[in-house]
DNA sequence: ATAGGGTTAG
């Protein structure tokens, strides 16, 4: 009997588990096994661990696979040193861990960005020959240094296994595409993507191509995303939900969210079924706030709303990120009352807002002159984790600080030194641009000596928002210094600034010969900045 | 063992 076709949730589990320990004998390791399995694959971990701490109360002995699928559950839950714990548990019983079981482990580390311990112990698996690496190994470490942002020592790692004899397989490699995609490596991608087809003779698979299709619409690179999908579609290898979400998000992003309708119900016509992931991503496109008037983007706003419901309608729940996308939309048009009762509407529902969606709201807030409603919200609401959020700060600061309020502002910047919680770039030119506003030259000037000093580099907003400030002023003996330091760390010069500093050359305030220097600071036309920041 | 969604400044 196939135990995963009668046990479709975990009530049915449960009650097979309980059958099953009253049984006499008691059914062998291979059914339980298959049970744990199957609660695990729920994702259920804490009760797949549950259950295994009572078959060993009622001496159910265990085997390998048994330690495995715990130690797995363990993992997931981020508490890979209780894997750690049940591993010896198994040693103590003679169960001896195999490949799997100590790929899983790495995983778990890897998973807890504890990668220096996994990169000890997969050495000192090798060296002291307790077990064998398989490509599961390999790909799980080649994950890893992909995640710490090391892609080159990920590929001497992939030439290592294959000179080893272990032959990378499609995972490994597009680990490894993937990795190069998201850091808009796009090229590199497509290079390694033909070396594992041609040089290799590896099919991709619709996760390849996929991560191939993120990297590219990342970069605008829209023929080729067409040229991936025709390939694709002559490899008969369909598109899935995932690579229809990629699609839908970046058309959204675009500001083309009626191409991302349509591709979202050829996606359907296709006979996928559409998930809350995409969902959110074409809500989000109807939230978003492209160049349009307020009317446009309240009627947008209906249909986000339409959206909203189907999902229920359609028998699936909306998640956080749903709340989040519906309520930001709500208070961009101002029907902060709506967006007020959604916040308080998935509470009800057992939907734990997280620190995202609370800067949402407090920014909500702000927006609509309700500033000090936010605030009591901050201060009666937030638990450590969202008060210890700097983008929550920034966002208060800056709410704070346009709706007049500096004391309140001065307050909070204060209250980040009392948490020992660093004030990033944002917050340095959010308060920079408060100084100005309240007209407090001194201060700004001040605090940006001392950003750098407390290992807070500025950045060309930083150098935009004090050019901008000064000039407005009519204090002239900075912006010379402030261009050449910005020519100095590589920044360019904005189109709004340049025609302040010309009005002010015009005005003769300024000197002429700065001209020269902003120049050089003006990014060639015709050329897209982007190529070079990568 | 590999792929998808939501936050702030000008």
């Amino acid at each position: 009997m196939k135990l995963f076709l009668i046990i479709l949730d975990l009530d049915d589990a449960l009650k097979l588990f309980d059958e099953m320990t009253q049984r006499q004998p008691l059914p062998s390791v291979v059914q339980f096994n298959q049970l744990l399995q199957a609660v695990t694959k729920m994702k259920h971990y804490s009760c797949s661990i549950d259950l295994f701490k009572q078959m060993n109360v009622l001496r159910v002995p265990v085997d390998v696979y048994t330690v495995n699928i715990v130690i797995k559950c363990c993992c997931q839950m981020h508490h890979t040193n209780e894997g750690f714990a049940v591993l010896s548990y198994g040693f103590k019983r003679a169960v001896f861990p195999d490949v799997y079981t100590f790929s899983t482990l790495l995983n778990g580390l890897i998973l807890e960005d504890r990668f220096l311990i996994a990169e000890r112990l997969f050495k000192k698996l090798i060296k002291e020959e307790l077990c064998e690496p398989n490509a599961i190994m390999y790909s799980t470490m080649i994950k890893g240094l992909c995640k710490f942002g090391n892609n080159d020592t990920a590929i001497s790692l992939l030439k290592l296994m294959d000179e080893k004899g272990c032959k990378p397989n499609v995972v490994t490699y597009s680990t490894i595409i993937d990795s190069l995609c998201k850091e808009k490596m796009v090229d590199d991608a497509l290079k390694l993507f033909k070396e594992m087809v041609f040089h290799k003779g590896i099919l991709p698979n619709v996760v390849t191509y996929t991560s191939l299709i993120h990297g590219l619409c990342n970069l605008c690179r829209w023929d080729e995303v067409d040229k991936i999908l025709k390939e694709m579609e002559e490899q008969r290898i369909s598109p899935n939900v995932h690579t229809f979400s990629i699609l839908v998000g970046s058309l959204c992003k675009e500001g083309k969210v009626k191409d991302a309708k349509g591709v979202f119900n050829l996606m359907i016509q296709k006979g996928n079924v559409p998930n809350v992931v995409i969902y959110n991503s074409l809500i989000d496109g109807y939230c978003l706030r492209g160049e349009m008037s307020i009317y446009f983007m309240k009627l947008k706003i209906e249909e986000a709303m339409h959206l909203f419901h189907e999902i229920t309608k359609k028998g699936m729940k909306p998640d956080v990120i749903t709340y989040s996308i519906m309520i930001q939309g709500l208070f961009r048009v101002g029907r902060c009352k709506v967006a007020e009762e959604l916040f308080y509407e998935m509470r009800a529902h057992s939907l734990n807002p997280d620190e995202i969606t609370y800067g949402i709201v407090l920014e909500g807030l702000c927006n609509n002159n309700q500033v000090e409603k936010a605030l009591s919200l901050f201060y009666l609401m937030g638990d450590n984790k969202l008060n210890s959020n700097i983008i929550v700060y920034n966002i208060l600061i800056d709410g704070a600080s346009k709706n007049g309020k500096f004391d309140i502002v001065r307050n909070l910047f204060n209250e980040l030194t009392v948490k020992g919680l660093p004030p990033d770039v944002w917050t340095y030119n959010t308060m920079i641009s408060g100084f100005f506003r309240e007209g407090v030259m001194g201060e700004a000037k001040e605090l940006f000596f001392e950003m750098e000093k407390r290992g807070c580099s500025p950045n060309d907003v930083t150098y935009r928002v004090l050019l901008q400030g000064f000039l407005k002023n009519q204090q002239h003996d900075m912006v010379e210094m402030l261009l050449l330091e910005m020519k100095g760390r590589g920044f360019s010069v904005d189109a709004t600034t340049v025609s302040m500093l010309l009005d002010h050359i015009k005005a003769r305030s300024l000197d002429a010969s700065l001209l020269k220097l902003i120049g050089k600071l003006v990014p060639k036309e015709g050329v897209d900045a982007h190529c070079f920041t990568v």
